[in-house]
DNA sequence: TAATACATTATATTTATTCTAAACTGTTGA
DNA sequence: TCAACAGTTTAGAATAAATATAATGTATTA
């Protein structure tokens, strides 16, 4: 299947019609080999700078949301003042470089099962997510 | 060493003077057994339901920042529209309930050491933390 | 007390996010 | 062919958490 029909095919299981503005998204998020880490702001910036057209940000959000729903799309919110979002819907793990406000995958097979022993009355776990926080390793200390 | 002494010595560490204000928060935060989990909001409704005194929200976000700098308060972003903060500062993990919005502790003897295979060149981890987000548990599938 | 430093507050500002309503576009069926 | 319709895009307004401002109040110090 070529790109622009996987593209169609995802917004049209998102309940989206396939508009020019929302291909335009999809090729930014799903064009590509590399799963990624984006805020909305870094979406916008990217796709002004790739297009010849222009996208509302009501329609970004818009679009974002649907995926997200979908499942096409997960909302990491790591930040009290902006969220990010990852291309990487597979169950997995991050890092988040401090310095760098950047998150990096950890494949699920990198980490160890993560076995809680604790456990609340009428209640499931349905999710385990991880993440470490990673600072520059400045080796000074002999 | 008593109750207000403790808040004051709290706030003097933290670089504020004990002031009524800034004491009615402390014992809404730490005059307890148990830790707790709290939005701005929250916490806010909390003092004018039990105090006879009015706190502004910049007191209230002001102090709440300057514990957190202190390492009295932890910053949790949940939620892309609010923060929650957490009164256990100790190295923990949690559950969260997303039907009911509430964040539980698990203490860091209730989960496995995490043991993540994956290294980032030139950067070390800082801290592990996992979240586990559970649902009811409607065990009608037989 | 007077001078100074620090606090509190109401209010304004900022900014991510969501909402609204009007203009636009593509599809359908007479 | 084209009118009706459903869905889309957009600019701009609204919302709300968080932060900043600046005036007033309070405590400490000399
Ligand atoms: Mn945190
Ligand atoms: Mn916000
Ligand atoms: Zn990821
Ligand atoms: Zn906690």
């Amino acid at each position: 299947m070529a790109y622009a029909e996987q593209f169609i095919d995802k917004l049209r299981k998102s309940g989206l019609r396939p508009t020019k503005q929302r291909i335009k998204i999809c090729e930014v998020l799903f064009d590509t080999d590399k799963t990624f880490h984006f805020t909305i702001k870094e979406l916008v910036k990217i796709i002004e700078n790739q297009a010849n057209i222009k996208v509302s940000l009501a329609t970004v959000y818009n679009t974002i949301h649907a995926f997200i729903k979908k499942g096409y799309l997960k909302e990491i919110p790591l930040n009290a003042s902006q969220s990010y979002y990852d291309t990487n819907v597979t169950h997995h793990h991050h890092f988040f470089d401090e310095e760098e406000n950047r998150l990096i995958d950890i494949h699920q097979d990198d980490v160890d099962e993560v076995n809680i022993k604790k456990t609340i009355p009428g209640k499931k776990i349905k999710s385990v997510e991880v993440i470490a926080k990673i600072v520059s390793d400045n080796q000074s200390q002999k």
